[in-house]
RNA sequence: GUGGGCGUAGCUCAGCUGGUAGAGCACUCGGUUGUGGUCCGAGAUGUCGCGGGUUCGAGCCCCGUCGCUCACCCCA
């Protein structure tokens, strides 16, 4: 074989690709049930946009972005996720100036240049929601219950929520001088220190046990939340709670992104081995203003279709029933091809899913590919059925095969539809 | 980026201590003229990931390379 995709790129191909396809479309569908509108952007920006508002010392931005120049002498970067390209379409075309919060919708392939691993793909896929111009927690409540109903709506039962409150600037400077001072005591070899002095907070991520028992005296940001942040955790908890939506907080929780402040959360599946999230955002004070917007308060998600598939696989909960074809169209011969051909027409117009067995294969094996097909249905035209004007309309599952006018048969099956 | 495992027909894999490839599923055709899901028969299919090396001889050994995979790291 000469040619193969590019390493570590995720691609869906039948039949999983209308699992893939349902996955997105069920998480869709709560986020466009809640007044959020499509927001369909380049996938790909000027790389300052992501140094700027991502965080320079991230990993996303100094060692995961897909960067180059373009002809024009330009640095290119292929969007490694979707917020801050968001922003950038809100500010530049106005959609502050008018009523907020501004909520926005994306969907669509993120890079980034890391190792793949299972669930960790260089191209992947989510959707997600911005909701900008308002700090009113039950926005914050709002848009958790929304990643949460998609989720719910897979069937997916195995992850949790987790939540915590990274506070204000005020909050994270205190409680950082303290940090360090502790991490300081500590005895570290050379890679976790140098890890410690880019973001401190990522010691409370390491997965080694050692390093774990040295960070549970570690002080926690959630103790030196101000009075104001504290407030407003506790709202968006409460109207949680309203929503009975479920969470644990767990303070130790830890995003790569800079931009997120106050409300973070993080939807983490149990079936799905070291990628375990499923999803994750929170707020973001100061970004709308740092990539030369109004200073809006925003909080948004992104959802990964990719793992949310794995998830949905894993808890065996995909939904084969949703794939079936209504109708199959066997014609024997090139007369009843044509036939066929304009009642595929009439019947899809009536919305039916209608397939046709083309190649002018014997009708055993036609039998054979539209079982395959999942059809309900099976016509059969042929020339002594043409002759009455008739065809061969076979149920499926019961094996039962009537007579039908070809001028009756979208009626026929448009009342039998409702017995489905 | 670091480390481990793996790479044989479309898929899942078998190939014993090196002697020039097999199974199941899937596919195609058929089991008397136009009917599926079962059964039976027949058939097609591979530069054994790629490139070097060792050897009289390599799918099996060595090196490199590409890819997959798992973990670290990171995150969707």
């Amino acid at each position: 074989m000469k040619y193969q995709a590019p390493k570590g790129v995720s691609e869906y191909f039948p039949p999983r690709s209308r699992s893939f396809e349902w996955v997105r479309e069920t998480l869709l569908t709560p986020i466009k049930g809640s007044g959020y509108q499509l927001l369909e952007l380049p996938v790909f920006e000027e790389t300052e946009l992501f140094t700027r508002g991502v965080g320079a010392s991230t990993d996303v931005v100094t060692k995961e972005m897909y960067t180059f120049e373009d002809r024009g002498g330009r640095s290119i970067t292929l969007r490694p996720e979707g917020t801050v390209g968001a922003l950038r379409a809100v500010i530049e075309h106005g959609l502050d100036r008018g009523s907020l919060p501004v909520k926005v919708f994306y969907s669509g392939a993120f890079f980034r240049a890391e190792r793949p691993q299972a669930g960790r793909y260089r191209q992947f896929y989510s959707v997600g929601v911005e909701a900008i111009g308002s700090n009113d927690p039950a926005l914050d409540a709002e848009v958790i219950s929304i990643a949460d109903a998609g989720f719910r709506a897979l069937g997916l039962k195995k992850f949790r929520l987790e939540l915590t409150s990274l506070g204000d600037s005020q909050t994270r400077a205190l409680h950082r001088v303290d940090l360090l001072d502790f991490i300081a005591g500590l005895d570290l070899d050379e890679v976790t220190s140098a890890r410690a002095q880019l973001n401190p907070l990522r010691l409370f991520d390491d997965k080694r046990q050692e390093v774990r028992e040295l960070m549970s005296k570690a002080p926690m940001l959630l103790d030196y939340l101000s009075e104001e942040s504290h407030a407003h955790f506790e709202s968006v908890q409460s109207y949680l709670r309203d929503l009975d939506v479920e969470f644990a907080i767990n303070p130790r929780m830890v995003r790569g992104l800079d931009y997120y402040t106050g409300t973070t959360f993080e939807f983490v599946h149990e079936l799905l081995g070291a990628q375990s999230g499923i999803g994750g955002g929170g707020r973001y004070d100061g970004l709308m203003e740092n990539i030369g917007g109004q200073p809006l308060s925003g909080i948004g998600f992104g959802l990964g279709v990719d793992r949310a598939l794995l998830a949905a696989e894993a808890e065996g909960v995909v939904d084969q029933a949703a794939f079936l074809n209504d109708v199959f169209l066997i014609p024997l011969g090139t007369k009843e091809m044509s036939v066929a051909l304009s009642l595929s027409k009439a019947l899809r117009a009536a919305h039916f899913t209608v397939d046709i067995a083309f190649g002018n294969r014997a009708l055993k094996t036609a039998m054979k590919y539209a079982d395959k097909s999942g059809a309900r249905y099976v016509v059969i035209i042929g020339d002594t059925e043409l002759a009455s004007g008739s065809v061969d309309l076979k149920q499926m599952h019961t094996g039962e095969t009537t007579s039908v006018t070809l001028t009756s048969l979208v009626a026929t099956l448009s009342s039998e539809r409702s017995t489905w």
